[in-house]
RNA sequence: GCAGGGGUGGGUGAGUGGUUAAAACCGGCAGACUGUAAAUCUGUUGCCUGACGGCUACGUAGGUUCGAAUCCUACCCCCUGCA
């Protein structure tokens, strides 16, 4: 069956809908764990399951790569490969293609870029975005697009969200497979007049879904909020709409506020790993020696497998000794905090109380300082140059 | 007992006369991470002070020197080989 998306109520601009698929249904606003090489780090589907996970996205340009395209084809197609039987979306890849290749050679027929792995040549194009995604079988495929950089020119961002459009159509073109949902992605950066004319351009082709690019990318969260708002602004109301790469708390909360329907983001995974775990309260970070001796739960009162069966102190243990089940069990509780902020959040704009359950949460959930974040941001860019890890050259690939 | 090697900051361990409060790594403390090349990265980490600066430190005690973790003497302890 083809996708179908049903909007079930509105609040002010925020949504409940529901997405039909042929792995089953996704209620919105939805966050989508992502599973980059065909894994959710750490967590197992039954983990995603108990979690209350609907919907998992996947990667194309890292499978490509590893195992192959063709590997995952032959061994049953995406969702046999990795045993998740849910609705998945795949990413096209053009975010990787642009954030990770200065090697890359760019025309208007696709890019060349080096792998990260072995310093090979590859080359993706529209056509071959397609074709990969639906060979991966996924539910949801996205068109490459062409997302700039922070900072670049208005010229080049211009030009990026053209190419974007003109791929947008060829990805169209080359579908083959009815079923396989094809999201368009709005560009535009932070120009208004641009997000605006690139949402009301891919509208117009009348896509299934349209999905929101270029943010989180290093901006102030300020710039980012205003792309969303300008890019929703001109997209069709009876479509779903999908925020890439966002996933923080409070910027979940804020941009459901502002029409979002999905989102996904590495974030909640990434932190967790690292000893961040998101409270009611905000971001706590377990690592500290305060949660030596705390017998409670990270957070009291939640409902996931970590926190009704293991202490803080607990889990502190495993982060300070190194010990793999804390990925687990972290990345259980992160992904749960956010899953189930969504699923409050739609039964808020069911109920028609969505306003006030933005308003209380943001007023309850600290959030860091932003230039603070966003120097911390450039220290780890820069540390990594330095260490030759943004470095395409393949004998610094290696590391992952 | 003889011969050889060695004792450095919370740990491992560099350093052989001044630029050394002492590399590096670990540990500790604080922070960052947003379509995942991230179990990664940043800052900090003797004591006192807001800072300038001061104080105490390289087994112990003396000594040489303008100046010592670095050279000399004695002592204590550890390791290896031979008795």
């Amino acid at each position: 069956m083809a996708m179908e998306f049903k909007l079930e109520a509105t609040d002010s601009s925020a949504r409940a809908g529901e997405l039909a698929t042929s792995h089953g249904r996704v209620q919105t606003p939805a966050f989508m764990p992502v599973g980059t090489r065909a894994s959710v780090k750490a967590v197992a589907p039954d983990d995603l399951r108990n979690i209350g996970a609907q919907i998992i996205l996947s990667n194309t340009y890292h499978l490509s790569l590893r195992p192959g395209i063709e590997t995952v084809q032959r061994l049953g197609g995406l969702h046999r490969f990795m045993a998740w039987d849910g609705p998945v979306l795949t990413d096209s890849g053009g975010f990787q293609v642009f954030s990770l290749g200065h090697l890359r050679r760019l025309n208007e027929d696709g890019v060349r870029f080096r792998s990260h792995l072995d310093g090979s040549e590859q080359y993706l194009s529209p056509e071959l975005a397609v074709e990969y995604q639906e060979a991966l079988g996924s539910d949801i495929a996205m068109v490459l697009d062409h997302p700039p950089a922070y900072g670049e020119s208005d010229e080049e961002v211009a030009a990026a969200t053209e190419r974007t459009h003109r791929w947008a159509e060829r990805c169209r073109r080359a579908q083959r497979n009815p079923e396989q949902a094809l999201f368009a992605i709005v560009q535009g950066g932070w120009s208004e007049e641009l997000r605006r004319g690139s949402a009301e351009f891919l509208a117009s082709l009348d896509f299934p879904g349209y999905a929101i690019g270029g943010v989180s990318v290093g901006e102030p969260k300020a710039l980012a909020y205003r792309a969303v708002e300008h890019s929703v602004a001109a997209l069709p109301s009876n479509k779903p709409r999908y925020l890439m790469g966002v996933g923080s708390p409070e910027d979940l909360v804020t941009c459901i506020g502002l029409g979002i329907d999905m989102f996904d983001c590495a974030l909640p995974t990434r932190v967790a790993r690292n000893g961040g775990l998101f409270t009611a309260e905000g971001r706590l970070n377990l690592r500290r020696a305060k949660y030596a001796g705390v017998s409670d739960p990270v957070e009291a009162g939640c409902d996931c497998y970590t926190c009704r069966t293991f202490s803080a102190a607990y889990l502190h243990h495993l982060l300070r000794a190194d010990e793999l089940l804390y990925h687990r069990l972290a990345s259980i509780h992160n992904l749960r905090f956010v899953l189930r902020l969504l699923e409050q959040a739609r039964k808020a704009i069911i109920e028609g109380g969505f306003g006030t359950f933005a308003e209380r949460f943001l007023g309850a959930y600290r959030v860091q300082n932003e230039e603070a974040r966003l120097a911390q941001k450039d220290k780890w860019l820069e540390a990594r140059r330095a260490r030759g890890l943004d470095d395409l050259d393949p004998k610094h690939g290696k590391e992952d």
